[in-house]
DNA sequence: ATTATCTATAGATCTATAGATAATGC
DNA sequence: ATTATCTATAGATCTATAGATAATGC
């Protein structure tokens, strides 16, 4: 019986490996950005980085893996612009979200195949589920703590859930964004979401 | 040069192809619904529509059409719902979309598939892709003149913007879904959809 | 010697298409 | 005779896996 350890994902051991996920992750970013997830064949991102497709396999089991694996990358730089809203609290927190569409906006290849990730895997109980079901589940905890801070400070009143605004928010953000693409721009989410913020502060806020 | 005439969907002329095309929506929203998109292979939809899989691809050209027709016979069925609420005009119209959470609560399954294939076909410049695109810009138009209305009659006041409160309130509905989906019910669209329509009417409507 | 990385190969699924069969119109 | 419906077949893509090669640890 062997103990089963928790082995480190494929391809990040040796130099050689790491190089070549790298390699991997980068033309797969390119080739999803030019030709949408469907249209990009794994083989041809394997050719781009030097490999076949069956080795590809080896760094990243699935298609929808390494597709994950592209978008996880770019959430991570986003969390940098995330952390910048962290380091307010409460209200202001809440404030700046009113610019958090507009921050989107400049992204639109992410968030595309983000949206197209996150809904192709709704049913499937897998690791790109778990992925996204605790993104939304931080996310939420986020606002949801901005509400509550809020109240306390007594920069909102009134009867209000904390956890239903929180997830309201979390919303309008990602309807926004379905409209958005579907709509090729004309609907903004820049708008949308400052509208938002500021209804809901509006209604919330002590009256002047 | 033959006049390029609109010709009639194939699998409607006669009465075996109308047979054969309703036996197969039939088992693909059965199969889709037990096993998902991706699950639900093509072959096995038309043996049990008592066909071959190539035979099945003269009725819906490709997979995605085959869930799209299943979602359009869905979308009818509640367009008959959203019927009731277009009796209703302004104010009353807009007060009515605050049950629609939990309408769609209803149709988990509906709802599911519905989000996968709009999110799958964001780029692609495809049937699928237009059908979409109609259906959000019928669904704001409708909550724009509502929100003119209610202006109009004095049920709302105050300086918002009809287009962006509809998009808004079409991006809620939307986002919840999603969310309601990922979390396994734990967000709840009735709650998130009641909550957004009544803070919505609070912040514009005049004060008592 | 052992493990990491990768290739070769085969299977499953979706899709395109040539041509066969069934139904309809004349 | 013409058109609608369907099958047989082949190609493209994704995936699974056995085994080869390269790297590392001893």
């Amino acid at each position: 019986m062997t103990t089963a350890t928790a082995s480190p994902a494929p391809g990040t051991r040796q130099p050689r490996g790491r190089a070549r996920r790298a390699a991997v992750l980068e033309a797969a970013r390119r080739l999803f950005a030019k030709q949408g997830f469907k249209g990009a064949s794994l083989a041809a991102i394997a050719q781009e980085a030097g490999l076949t497709d069956a080795g590809l396999l080896y760094h990243f089991p699935t298609k929808s893996d390494l597709l994950l694996a592209v978008i996880a990358e770019g959430d991570r730089e986003q969390d940098e612009a995330l952390e910048k809203v962290r380091e307010a609290q409460g209200l202001p927190l809440l404030e700046r979200m009113a610019e958090f569409g507009a921050d989107l906006e400049a992204d639109p290849i992410l968030t595309a195949l983000d949206v197209t990730l996150s809904a192709e895997n709704l049913a499937a109980d897998s690791e790109i589920n778990r992925y996204f079901v605790d993104r939304y589940q931080r996310f939420r905890d986020m606002l949801t703590t901005a509400f509550e801070e809020a109240r306390r400070a007594g920069d909102l009143i009134g009867d209000f859930d904390p956890a239903v605004e929180a997830a309201n928010m979390t919303a309008v953000l990602d309807g926004l964004r379905l409209q958005w693409l579907l709509s090729d721009g004309a609907v903004s989410m820049a708008d949308g979401m400052r509208a938002y913020v500021g209804g809901v502060i509006a209604r919330l806020a002590p009256r002047a």
